[in-house]
DNA sequence: GTAAGTGTATTATCTATCTATAACACTGTT
DNA sequence: AACAGTGTTATAGATAGATAATACACTTAC
């Protein structure tokens, strides 16, 4: 995994794992790899990943089970929640940017629709 | 001018003067405040606001005059070029971030014009 | 009970960013 | 020539983030 050097890495662990859990790459209830196994896939430090988790069980997205491994919350509504909430962020992020550019709504609907025009097709 | 604490100040300053040159706030030509002023109106340190100037010149964006001040550049394609790269780049971290989480382009349209309707009407 | 696998915590060190302060260099006005 | 206004550079210190290394705590399988 490649990371934004403009953004502190145990943030973008911690989004990168949102993500994982709302797209249904790691299911509720799963485990995630060990701690340090995360680390060397990620090719980070140890304590850099157990940052971002910390977050993350706070945010009760995931539950640590000491000596058994991390988890993800089989609460499917927070699960939900969380992934209203990215998309509200992201989407939002891009309104500010644009009207602060000084685009209207229409603008910006067709600005989005020529670039998946233009490149990303379909998932 | 409030700053995200998770992206270096110098990069958001930069980030702000390029919207203020893109939506005309600041016009080809302009004469930028001084940089002792900008530190005092933004909160931060010279050295922060020197460092963000600095990029921008080096991507003729800004043209430095010693003694007299910093100045938009004349140049308006530039202008329109940098507006473009702006908004493809925020709408590509949209789509990418979406499109990770398993949207395709319809939903991903859908989602925008939803959050339009409910939130920010018309510029 | 021991070992292997797991999460958690601590300490020291390095680097990037930001600040404060000061100095230097240039331009325009008087 | 002097001064005020401007950009530019340098030094020292503070803080946050990341790393490396180590130790500790708990769980499961043997």
């Amino acid at each position: 995994m490649q990371f934004d050097d403009k953004v502190p890495i145990y943030y973008q662990i911690e989004n990168y794992l949102y993500h994982q859990i709302v797209a249904g790459t790691l299911q509720p209830g799963a485990k995630l790899p060990a701690v340090r196994q995360l680390a060397v896939d990620l090719t980070v430090n140890v304590n850099t990943v157990q940052r971002a988790l910390t977050e993350m069980i706070r945010q009760e997205i995931l539950e640590s089970r000491r000596g058994r491994g991390n988890f993800v919350t089989q609460d499917t509504a927070r699960i939900t929640a969380l992934k209203h909430r990215l998309i509200t962020d992201y989407i939002q992020e891009l309104y500010t940017q644009l009207h602060a550019l000084r685009m209207d709504d229409a603008e910006i609907v067709a600005a989005v629709q020529h670039y998946l025009q233009t490149r990303g097709n379909q998932a």
